[in-house]
RNA sequence: GGGCGGUUAGCUCAGCGGGAGAGCACUGCGCUUACAACGCAGGGGUCGGCGGUUCGAACCCGUCACCGCCCACCA
């Protein structure tokens, strides 16, 4: 974070960009003043955009009833699920093409509370005949498809409904009920009157809701501000399809692109206190309303000075979307600007996807002739571990500033970096967090060991240093780390990255190589100060305050860890290596698991003969890490194993014997089983190898190397089948 | 109504064409001079169901089921 550059939506500058955005727009046609149907919060007062309202399916109920036409005793049957509309209704639309209706196109029917109103039966393509009676009740003031369609048909538009969603003077009787009030005394007098067919409830269907207070949103005929998006929506889409802005994951790039081309005008002016007032000035002498960059006390037009200010606010969205210039100095064309315009990544929430992501692209295309950003990275939303949204109501918030104070700020970090997977809500509970806690504990104590050895010398890896077989196992390892944190990092795969880091500081760094270095402090040095080295600078991002403490240790003249240089692979990956490491590592634990199973306390040691079969110098070099590592008293290479006697054996998948000396406590039947069970994996493997190579096609259509790795794999564990069953019989029975 | 995710060990999730993984939980052993918030070893899964493609499918395709999300002017 910059906080020098730190922004707020309404600071000087931004309104000023606000400003210049609504000016420019309303001058090129782009923003104009409209008399429409709107989503309006009764309870709010206010008006909100497309997507600011939330649908939700809710238990209402479907309506049929009867408008008696007025030249003859025919009626006809209109369903709706807010009934109280009716009170402004001024016509029924049926479709053009639907035969029973087509001999009633041209009539009128009669508003049976108003029955000098004009109603006419309307032919419009919008009607759906499938659905109800294929007839519908037309109410251009509160429905925004009947607003379409009574545009069309030129019928009146009766506005029923207050700010409040009370029935207003055109509601004859009903006037001064609530919305809801007024649902159930119109369908009362209906049917009393005889009209009503069917009430049909619970009908579920999905309803508006104000995303602020969860009220049900009216659609309502009033005075907006608008934006004229599809002139906006046509490049910020084209943008996408050329590939000069990329999403990750690039599934959102379809909602996106879906979202475009449905795109409808935007309203942007609110009936609330908070937010940038809407620019533009009404003049009472001659009418003139025009946009201003500055506040303006004189008409444009006529020069009067009866001219007021819209009292409307901004829609927050209208100056958050101008965010990647507006913060950078725009419209002045600063050094700032002109560097960092435009950027590379947009790192945010699906739920702003639209809200947000979009209309960044659309006024960035217009106001700079370029994308804001060219990688749009999506993550989730933090939730808890049953997927629910954390909520204050729900009581399943995890607190930051509590998981902070019980277990640090790095714990936290890392285990919602950890959680984090493209375009995938983050899961985190307090036991992740703690998990991370003891991560770092494991860091710490890690790095304290390597410390406290050093003193301070700090020797360091060149040419010249002399590795083991250990070193070149954890360097390449470690190289293999750092290649695959930089390939997930690329693509925003942080919780890859950091299970990657977490398993090799773990599993490789402190299980192994640390155990082993223990053997050999003084010559481990400048791999132990290397590898912590690297684990610190590639971890700083995530675990800052830990890694700038223990950095400050390992290199305390070196300054912050933020200025070290990010640590690139050294070329010294290493396979034959890495599978060496591996054939012994497989030793130890068959030596350290035939001493648990036999009962031998882990710290007894024990005299073992090895046959290493084909490895024999590999074993020989590394006698010493085995015999510390499993706890032995001595290790002897030998060709043959001796008879098993008051011995047990064991053998790794690379065919490598061993003969634990027992003495007294070996027991034969605990070693007999151990064998069997052993023996009975081997068959299992061998099993399924011979069945893949008796398959002609799979030796005739799989890759060589596919092939000869199943022949190699089968070899082995026969072999090894082989030693166990004479192991076996050795034992007598 | 349309679209997008998900369904893998008791829990939470990785893996996404060639021998099923992690953390937590569980079992046994252990204060081995960095770490008991730890170490060592272990048990545990017909990878949602059914079809298909392929020599080979947790992984690709189709379909069904159940969860979750987004979009939507069927009144």
């Amino acid at each position: 974070c910059d906080w020098g550059r730190e922004r707020f939506t309404m600071d000087e500058g931004l309104s000023r960009a606000v400003r210049t955005v609504f000016v420019r727009w309303f001058d090129d046609g782009l923003i104009y003043r409209g008399n429409r149907i709107i989503n309006w919060c009764p309870r709010c007062g206010t008006a909100l955009s497309d997507i600011e309202v939330e649908h939700e399916d809710v238990d209402g109920e479907l309506i049929t009833f009867r408008y008696p036409l007025t030249d003859d005793g025919a009626e006809i049957s209109v369903a709706t699920t807010r009934i109280e509309t009716m009170l402004g209704d001024t016509g029924v639309f049926v479709h053009p093409g639907d035969e029973r209706y087509a001999h009633l196109v041209g009539k009128k029917v009669r508003h049976p509370f108003f029955p000098e109103r004009d109603m006419p039966i309307v032919a419009d393509e919008a009607v759906d005949p499938e659905f109800g009676t294929g007839a519908v009740k037309g109410t251009p003031a509160h429905d925004p498809l009947d607003f379409e369609m009574g545009e069309r048909a030129g019928l009146e538009k009766i506005n029923i409904l207050d700010g409040a969603a009370h029935v207003n003077e055109n509601g004859g009787r009903f006037q001064g009920l609530d919305r809801y009030e007024a649902r159930k005394a119109v369908l009362e007098e209906l049917q009393n009157l005889g009209l009503v067919d069917v009430v049909e409830r619970p009908y579920r269907h999905s309803v508006g809701h104000c995303y602020r207070c969860g009220t049900e949103v009216e659609p309502w005929l009033s005075l907006q501000w608008f934006v004229k998006m599809q002139p906006l929506a046509r490049p910020a889409m084209q943008v996408v399809t050329e590939g000069r802005i990329r999403f990750e994951p690039k599934r959102f790039e379809k909602a996106y692109m879906d979202w475009l081309a449905n795109i409808r005008d935007w309203c942007i002016s609110r009936q609330i206190w908070w937010g940038h007032r809407i620019p533009v000035w009404y003049c009472d002498d001659c009418d003139a309303i025009f946009a201003s960059m500055e506040d303006a006390d004189t008409c444009e037009r006529c020069g009067s000075n009866n001219v007021r200010q819209d009292t409307d606010v901004l829609d927050t969205w209208f100056s958050s979307q101008l965010w990647p210039f507006s913060t950078l100095g725009w419209p002045d064309q600063t050094v700032d600007l002109n560097r960092f315009y435009p950027t590379t990544v947009m790192v945010t929430g699906y739920e702003i996807l639209y809200l947000w992501v979009a209309r960044m692209i659309m006024s960035g295309l217009y106001f700079m002739d370029d994308v804001p950003f060219e990688d749009v990275f999506i993550h989730g939303i933090v939730r808890d571990f049953q997927g629910k949204k954390m909520s204050k109501s729900l009581g399943n918030v995890i607190d930051p500033l509590d998981m902070i104070d019980r277990y640090g700020a790095d714990a936290l970090r890392f285990s919602l970096a950890y959680a984090s997977i493209p375009g995938n809500d983050m899961k985190v509970s307090e036991d992740r967090i703690e998990d991370a806690r003891n991560f770092a504990n494991k860091l710490w104590n890690a790095s304290r060991f390597v410390l406290s050895n050093l003193g301070d010398r700090r020797p360091e890896l060149d040419e010249a240093t002399e590795l083991t077989l250990e070193d070149r196992w954890i360097l390449s390892r470690l190289d293999h780390t750092l290649d695959e944190v930089a390939r997930e990092l690329e693509t925003y795969n942080f919780g890859e990255a950091m299970r990657d880091l977490y398993g090799f500081i773990w599993s490789e760094f402190c299980d192994w190589y640390i155990e082993l270095s223990k053997l050999r402090q003084d010559q481990a040095a400048p791999v132990l100060v290397h590898v912590l080295d690297r684990i610190l600078r590639v971890l700083h991002p995530v675990m800052p305050f830990i890694t700038e403490e223990l950095w400050s240790r390992l290199r305390p003249e070196a300054g912050t860890v933020m200025h070290a240089s990010w640590p690139k692979s050294g070329g010294r990956r290493d396979p034959e290596v890495e599978a060496q490491m591996q054939r012994l590592q497989d030793l130890v634990v068959a030596l350290r698991r035939l001493k648990i199973d036999h009962g031998i306390p882990q710290g007894r040691r024990v005299a073992v003969d090895v046959d290493p079969g084909g490895y024999g110098e590999e074993v020989a070099a590394a006698r010493l890490s085995i015999v510390a590592l499993a706890r032995l008293e001595s290790l002897e290479l030998v060709d043959r194993l001796p008879p098993p006697g008051g011995a047990a054996r064991t053998i790794t998948a690379a065919g490598i014997e061993a003969s634990v000396d027992l003495g007294d406590v070996v027991d034969l039947d605990v070693e007999r089983k151990r064998l069997t069970a052993r023996i009975a994996e081997a068959e299992a493997e061998i099993a399924r190898a011979e069945g893949k190579l008796a398959d002609e096609a799979f030796v005739a259509k799989a890759p060589e190397n596919v092939v000869a790795k199943e022949r190699a794999k089968l070899e082995e564990h026969k072999e090894n089948r082989a030693k166990l069953t004479s192991q076996l019989q050795a034992l007598g029975s």
